[in-house]
RNA sequence: CGGGGCGUAGCUCAGCCCGGAUAGAGCGCACGGUUCGGGUCCGUGAGGUCGGCGGUUCAAAUCCGCCCGCCCCGACCA
């Protein structure tokens, strides 16, 4: 009996993606092309990212609120770089009600203008600052090439928004929202990744500075995982968001805004999967433990099945980082043991418990950690020391999957020392080299190579070189890859 | 929008070139039995507008035309 394989990540990246995505049922192609139906299992794993997340917003005082989904085209034009960026991509609704609109609506593909619209009437003065607001919500862009999770026609995420008195107050905020975003990525998601600034061309439309978190994802292509930007005055000018500081002075505010989307779902695929399926990170995986219950005969099966029911309860119990253990009892009785196996290993569970007659006997259970494959990543353990190894392991399976990521990810960082060494590195993997800042050796870059300049890295070395392009003095290193 | 691939059962596909009778296979699904410590095995059964429209023909999944959709690669992008 042959089970369809899963393509290996070797032999073809793209395709085992979109398998696993499929059958791990984290979501499903819609009818309309470039949709997705983010599925139970997908969304499960949407929320803990949103609860991690928002936990962290909360606690750098910033509260949620909703706006609408339908936004004046008009609002679009006030803003010139940002119109440039978003017209070609903009969904827009021109009929309502059976009769056509008197202004046609864009379906939000983000939210600066209406958001600053608002403010534009809520502020008024430096006492109604800062504003520090988040939303959860789905918007649309209408991409030419769409791939699951990480660009679709409509994708979820969050977007924050903050409006401050001063630059240097909205400048902190953007770096404190980039840090807060590595530290969910580092200590949630197992992903390491590199803080850094998008250069002039690579940056938001309307932003003064784009700062993002870029990862490394299996095939060593570059992800943008989260961006933060330093918005300047550009939409106060544009909304006219004014307030009267402590002279009775009329002063623009500064904004920011800072997003992650679902798109982050893919980068956990990609950086973490492996030729058998997901490997999700435990503190963010919607099962974090599956029973799989073992049995012989008829006789057996109720009194393992209620051991396991029992056992089940009792990991229910234990509480990890604040919240009890995600379990799951499989207690399905068409497929075996073996199966069940193979298909929480494809769903990317973290630890498996078996239990069987021998374990029974025993007052023991089997651990199966997805990390580490076969005999290698199994354990039995005594029941009764449950409550103390599972926190760890998923500690420890926490902690190895983001040590393998940034292995990897550090193995696959070159630093090349000519243009032609560049050339090759990027062709599999990333290039950290001195760069001029131009756009011009950015162009020639992507058009030798495709490889794009995906951020200058915050941390940097001391001094400075010249250009590998040019070899024009250069302040900075940036990072060079092929991307999402 | 350019290049490529594809559309036949829930899924993966065969059949099409060379037209012919109730359109097949494997997997999945339902039922019965068997098995269960790494994708059990056997049996029975349900399941199809052959992407759509039009044309050619005595006859179309098969030939011709138009249309629609999806996937992959490129340009654009979270």
């Amino acid at each position: 009996m042959s089970f369809p394989k899963l393509p290996s990540r070797s032999e073809n990246f793209a395709e085992w993606y979109n398998q696993l995505v499929l059958r791990a049922e984290l979501a499903d192609y819609a009818p309309v092309r470039g949709c997705m139906v983010i599925r139970p299992y997908g969304w499960a794993l949407w929320e803990n990212i949103q609860r991690a997340l928002d936990k962290r917003f909360k606690a750098t005082g910033h509260q949620n609120a909703a706006f609408p989904l339908l936004i004046p085209l008009s609002f679009f034009e006030k803003e010139k770089e940002h119109v440039e960026g978003f017209a070609p991509e903009l969904a827009v609704v021109t009929h309502g009600g059976g009769k056509k609109l008197e202004e046609p609506l864009a379906v939000r593909p983000t939210s600066e203008t209406i958001i600053g619209y608002m403010w534009s009437k809520w502020i008024r003065s430096y006492r109604d600052l800062p504003q520090l607001l988040n939303q959860w919500a789905n918007v649309v862009r209408w991409e030419l090439r769409t791939k699951l999770f990480l660009r679709t026609l409509e994708f979820y995420w969050q977007e924050g928004h903050t409006a401050h008195a001063t630059r240097a107050e909205a400048e902190e905020e953007t770096l404190r929202m980039l840090r807060v975003y590595e530290d969910f990525a580092v200590n949630e998601a197992a992903i390491p990744v590199v803080p850094g600034r998008k250069s002039e061309s690579e940056k938001f439309a309307g932003a003064v500075t784009t700062y993002t978190i870029e990862a490394m994802m299996g095939d060593k292509r570059a992800l943008q995982a989260a961006t933060s930007h330093f918005l300047g005055q550009n939409f106060a000018k544009a909304f006219e968001i004014r307030y009267l500081d402590q002279n009775n002075q009329l002063q623009y505010v500064w904004t920011t805004s800072w997003g992650l989307s679902t798109r982050f779902i893919g980068a956990i695929i990609m950086v973490h999967g492996d030729d058998q399926g997901l490997r999700l990170p435990p503190r963010l995986a919607p099962i974090q433990v599956v029973v799989v219950p073992i049995w012989k005969s008829g006789d057996d099966e109720a009194r393992i099945l209620e051991a396991a029911r029992n056992v089940r309860d009792r990991i229910a119990s234990i509480v990890y980082r604040e919240q009890p253990i995600r379990v799951h009892l499989d207690d399905r009785d068409n497929v075996t043991p073996g199966f069940k196996f193979n298909d929480w290993e494809l769903r990317g569970v973290p630890v498996r418990v078996e239990l069987g007659p021998r374990d029974l006997a025993a007052g023991t259970v089997t651990l199966a950690r997805r990390d580490k494959p076969g005999k290698e990543g199994k354990q039995t353990v005594d029941m009764d020391a449950l409550p103390e190894v599972l926190p760890r392991l998923l500690d420890d399976i926490h902690e190895g999957l983001y040590q393998q990521a940034r292995a990897f990810l550090e193995a696959n960082l070159h630093e090349p020392k000519t243009y032609e060494e560049l050339k090759a590195v990027v062709r599999d993997g990333w290039a950290l080299a001195w760069w001029c800042g131009s756009a011009d050796c950015e162009a020639r870059i992507k058009a030798d190579t495709t490889a794009t300049n995906r951020c200058i890295p915050l941390e940097q070395p001391e001094g400075q070189g010249t250009c590998i392009v040019c070899g024009r003095p250069a302040q900075v290193k940036a990072i060079f890859a092929r991307a999402y």
